[in-house]
DNA sequence: TCTAAGATGGGT
DNA sequence: CCCATCTTAGAA
């Protein structure tokens, strides 16, 4: 059951990542389907949270964390990898989740070529790979979520998640050190592990 | 125009 | 620990 635009239209980014945290994310790409649980998020708050890219400003990179929820951010990291996410709360509000991770489920020898490696944590504990596994691009950017292209299944099976800080956001100061990260406990694909 | 820096990942 | 790599944003 593909999730809906109202999941993700909630006003309360942290309820909407901790909410991920054990459903499946799917894309369809070259006539392939590939997919994984998702084990690793973050919660981005464009209004109180200067981790956000969208903290105090817009521009035409963050212009889509403006628009209605249930659409795909996508941005390139340090020249190399693309980052995915996904915006929330009602238009105007910029919000969004980071996937920061994913257990592989379906198309994995479709992933194993993609990331040129063999099944293990490696080829999608962290948000860059994970990309490079379901073929995530920069024309990805504003992709309607509810659509067929890049989609989130639920699953119903019960999780116990973990909540501690996020990673790599040190320049966001104080806001550096909110709980702010959610993933499945003694998950091996969750970054860092 | 120019420049600094980055929500990473892979290698020593 | 070290650093490749290149777009973007913000300054000049």
């Amino acid at each position: 059951m593909k999730l809906n635009r109202s999941f993700y239209q909630r006003g309360n980014v942290n309820e909407i990542a901790k909410d991920l945290v054990g459903k499946v994310l799917y894309t369809y790409k070259e006539g392939n389907v590939t997919g994984g649980i998702i084990v690793e998020t973050e919660a981005y708050n464009g209004r109180e949270d200067k981790a956000s890219h969208a903290f105090n400003k817009r521009t035409k990179r963050n212009e889509i964390m403006y628009g209605d929820a249930g659409f795909a951010y996508v941005y390139l990291c340090y020249g190399i990898h693309r980052l995915f996410n996904i915006v929330t709360n009602r238009e105007g509000l910029a919000d969004a989740v980071l996937i920061r991770a994913i257990e592989p489920l379906e198309g994995i020898e479709i992933m194993e070529k993609r990331r040129k490696m063999k099944l293990s944590p490696k080829l999608t504990s962290g948000p860059g790979k994970l990309s490079e596994a379901l073929s995530i691009q920069m024309n990805d950017y504003g992709v309607d979520l509810t659509g067929n292209d890049i989609w989130i299944e639920e699953r119903d099976r019960s999780v116990e998640i973990i909540e501690t800080t996020r990673i790599g956001i040190d320049y966001a100061e104080e806001d550096a050190l909110l709980p702010w990260r959610y993933y499945l406990k003694d998950n091996k694909y969750v970054s860092k592990f």
